[in-house]
Formats: C-alpha cells, structure tokens, sequence
DNA sequence: ACAATGCTTAGCGTCATCGCTAAATATGCT
DNA sequence: AGCATATTTAGCGATGACGCTAAGCATTGT
C-alpha cells in the first residue's frame, strides 16, 4: 500500500480525524485510554482506528508502565499538504 | 453529509484523486469519455467516481452536445488545506 | 425516422469497513 | 501468586464501496 493511499484512507473516517485533532490540541500525546474516551463507541472500535493512523504512520506509540502513549507524526500530514500544493500552487 | 467528509471521503480513492490530478493538469476541464479514458476500468465505474467527487462539490459539469464537460473545483480543496493548517501552522 | 455516439442508471456479486462482545495479553500492586 | 488495570486481538454481523454487464436516455448525423 503506497503512502499517499494509505494517509488518505486514513483521514477517510471522522473518528479518525478526530482523534488526530484532539491529539494535536492536547499537545502531541495521549495515552490510548484518553483517545477511547473521546468516544462513545467500544473501546476496540478506537483500538482499531489507532492501528489505520498508525499504519499509515500518522501515529506512533511508546509503552509506559501499562499504558501505551501514542505520539502524532505531523510531518506524514506533509504528505497531504504536498499532495495539495498541485492545484493550490498560486495562492489566490 | 458534512463537507469535511464528503472531501475526505472522495480523495480517499486512489481513482478519485487520479481524475482530479489529470483535470487539474489537463487545464481543468474533461468530458467524461475523456476521463473515462484514463482508467482501465469500465466506463460505468468511473461515471460514479465522479458523481463521488461531483456530490462532494469538487467537481461540477455542464452539457456540451452530447458531452458532459466536467471542470474541477479547486476552491473546494481549499477545504482540506484549512484543515491541515491545524497541525501545519508553522512552516517548518 | 433510424442509427450511432456519449454517457448514465439499474442491479448484481464480492470484498472491506466498522460497529460490537468476549477473550487474551501485559504490566503493576498487595 | 493473585487480582486489578490498561489495552489489544479474535471473530461476528450489517452495511457500504467498488468492480462488472445490460439497459436506458439524450443528442447528433444520415
């Protein structure tokens, strides 16, 4: 799966989205139990969602004790933002 | 439908984003035969590529005999520039 | 009026996505 | 060791996305 498929799959879901924008206004990190609460659904719904950002490399994670911190990668959204800058070329 | 994931949702398509790189390049405006033709794919299959793409507002089309002359967007695009600013605010 | 061209609509099959619940795993606490 | 906490993995069911073929419309040309 190339990267451009991946990243734009990924930003396909608003729960995805979501948890990109809660995870960047709190500051880059939160643990996988924070990003389950901003959900009503099941907790292995959002463990799966994690795992799409991840694989697309939107987010990595670090153990800590026995919670897992997962970190934003905001320089993989440069891959949309790039992607954009065909049309966009002439700012207007 | 929203417009973030009526946006979000059509660039998801690897063909989706394929026809809207080709209009963007091609001067912005194709009939659909001509876009139809870019793709292996059976015509029908792509006539609803761009209806996703038209619904979400990135395209829009107009008659021309018995062409459809598609024109794309670019302003709608903005949208999801918007939404990266979020984590892109500083250039870097 | 008829045929050809350009394109869409209808409808089907298959596979992926997304929700769920139940069970497993890993770490920490007593 | 045993229990609680944090999180994932497994697996199910429903719905939707996406490919296809066949049929339908509209416009143009003879």
């Amino acid at each position: 799966m190339d990267a451009y498929e991946a990243v734009f799959t990924a930003l396909a879901h608003p729960a995805r989205r979501r948890i990109l924008l809660t995870l960047n206004f709190e500051g880059g990190s939160m643990t996988a139990g924070e990003i389950a609460d901003i959900f009503e659904h099941a907790w292995p719904t959002t463990t799966r969602h994690i795992r799409v950002l991840e694989s697309a490399g939107l987010l990595h994670h670090e153990r800590e004790g026995r919670n897992r911190v997962y970190h934003i990668d905001r320089r993989r959204l440069e891959l949309v933002r790039d992607w954009l800058a065909w049309f966009l070329k002439d700012p207007h």
